[in-house]
DNA sequence: GTGAAAGCGCTAACAG
DNA sequence: CTGTTAGCGCTTTCAC
């Protein structure tokens, strides 16, 4: 007993959508693979057969399975994203680039987030490749030594990391600000407006390879100007109240005029717990922040930080990644209208895109009392 | 030729996991059916075999393809997530909810964001239907009156609302607060402390039945003690500096002592306005927010708020929509240890889940002057 | 242009 | 307990 037939011949498919391309194929009388055709390559098929098969379709509330077309195709369309949290705002913003790329270039779309835990990175990747993404975008802990990265390479997996800034002289993809340089000029502003004593916060260096990227910046900077560079005050998660510590860097007399943070969300928990310790900011102290979301813009005094383009980090990475599958739709390619500036070093390199950055001063930083 | 005879015998297939089902039972000397049981219902197999193919699956490093699996079973393990966005923390952290809950039961996740836009939200569905995912955890922008619920409804695809309130006697599925109670509580609170002229703060009405209900229990309160209840001001966007018109609000001798803003990214958009018109909150005007964000705890003053367990709506409704399934896997029915308070009723009823809310006093709301 | 046929990797009767 | 067999819904040679 033939399931199929006896449901394309006897059984009506329910309205419910859940007719099968047989099912058009043969309200439209054609075979099969034409009808397949139809969708796919409707130039390969007489104009009017298409209009047949499409009518039918409709006629039929023809939903396409795309279990059945990834399984068959040996390519499932599908993009497996990988970020820490989705509740830094960052990466949610990212995830907006992301959607809206992807899809607009007909790929569909995985997610998983791996609290920026190695192991369970390990493990969520493990998922999506299971699932048969044909690449990812990932942002890891610390891509440098990461082990499953090195595992995606091994298994000539292709992958684009996005915030994650690849070496220069290595084989990796990313798309990325210049988080040493931008970090660099952010806190050469506030040594321009008259800083002389900065500190950097940070959250935990082993969890974000970009925060050490930026304490380099930041050293970059002091050095330039012959200032002492201080190590980073290093808070363990980003949404305790870390006013005691905060408290005691900012007391003294040699106590900084202006913090420095590695990200935007840590930026409002420390200009928080300042203001518990009785300070005023921008008055009595200066704080930048990194990252630019939009939260930052909204509150008052605004933050001051670094800009990113998180929504076009998220599209750049799909695009890029598009383009290592060699199918780059024409139409996603450049949406940001952000202009390349990758460079590109040694033979079959790793491609680093880094999109512009930005400065948002004000606010919370002023010159010093 | 048969491919899949040319691999499994002379082709080694690669490490890169490409192995396939049909390998590992060769390698284990046993048939494909067995193998699979191996995996999927190890009691019916003997031990010693089962580790067998387990070896061998290692071996090979053996990568089960889901998307077999998936087509296969009729049933693809993986549930549509709809959000209106995840730019707004509070769907972020019910994200994490459902990620934790969904992947623990062994469902896949698909994940889509609406941008409170009808028309996005059916095609956005389409997307989820078209990869057959069993069901469905919905945030809508009006439960009420939408035509994609019904839609979904008219074709047995099972869903839960998340936020969404399903109405008492209807038969759809939610798990949410009472969101016009809990409303009410959190202005019963403000009136409290004393404050009599309260405005609400709302985004656009037609985006959100919870900002509508949300409202309603604001008019209880207000009623309920005798006082007037104003309409509400409808920011058109959350984000937008909106100082020009909730100056036009807060000036004048009737100026309201108080407002209830119906979430909190719109309650810190509406504090910085405040502060913009020189108004210190709540020395001179009192904010009460809604979802309880982790950020409203982060920011100094803490931002008052009628609290939503966030996380577990996620949870909550995964497990929900799995029971709906029938296959409801034990330890994940309860996770968040919150008392089920749910609400049946009439024959064959929509589900409809409460949580308990919270609130969150003092910090943005204090007595007025 | 169109059709017939093979099979993607896996699960699930049905036999033994 | 294990093997044989028949497909899930679709794409894709290969013929005509």
């Amino acid at each position: 007993m033939k399931r199929t037939q006896d449901r394309s011949s006897s059984t009506a498919p329910d309205a419910a959508g859940n007719a099968t391309l047989v099912d058009v194929a043969q309200a439209a009388g054609v075979s099969l693979a034409t009808a397949s055709r139809a969708f796919n390559s409707p130039a390969l098929v007489r104009e009017g057969t298409v209009q047949r098969v499409l009518d039918a379709a409709r006629q039929l509330s023809f939903r396409p399975n795309l279990l059945g077309s990834k399984l068959r195709a040996q390519q499932s369309r599908m993009i497996g994203v990988m970020l820490p949290t989705l509740e830094n705002a960052v990466f949610a913003e990212c995830w907006r680039g992301i959607e809206d790329a992807a899809l607009a270039a007909g790929y569909s779309l995985m997610l998983v987030t791996s609290a920026y835990d190695p192991a369970r990175e390990r493990e969520r990747i493990e998922y999506l490749l299971r699932h048969r993404v044909d690449g990812m975008v990932l942002t890891v802990a610390d891509a440098a030594r990461s082990a499953v990265l090195d595992q995606l390479d091994a298994e000539g997996v292709p992958y684009v990391l996005a915030y994650n800034q690849a070496a220069a002289r290595g084989q990796r993809h990313s798309v990325s600000v210049d988080n040493r340089g931008s970090a660099r000029e952010g806190v050469q502003a506030l040594i321009a407006a008259g800083h002389r004593r900065i500190r950097v916060v940070s959250g935990a260096f082993i969890a974000s390879d970009r925060a050490r990227q930026r304490f380099e910046g930041y050293r970059d900077a002091m050095h330039a100007h012959g200032l002492e560079a201080a190590p980073p005050l290093c808070l363990p998660t980003h949404t305790a109240s870390n006013a005691d510590q905060i408290g005691a860097l900012a007391a003294g007399p040699d106590a900084p005029t202006a913090f420095f943070c590695t990200n935007d969300l840590l930026a409002i928990g420390v200009i928080s717990d300042l203001k518990r310790l009785g300070l005023r900011v921008p008055r009595d102290i200066s704080v930048l922040g990194y990252d630019g979301i939009a939260l930052g813009a909204l509150v008052e005094p605004p933050l001051a930080s670094v800009v990113q383009p998180n929504p076009e980090i998220g599209a750049r990475a799909v695009a890029q990644l598009l383009a290592r599958f060699g199918l780059a739709a024409a139409g996603v390619s450049n949406v940001s209208g952000i202009p390349d500036v990758s460079r590109v070093s040694g033979a079959r390199p790793g491609r680093i895109t880094l999109l512009p950055h930005g400065l948002r001063l004000g606010g919370t930083v002023a010159a010093p009392a």
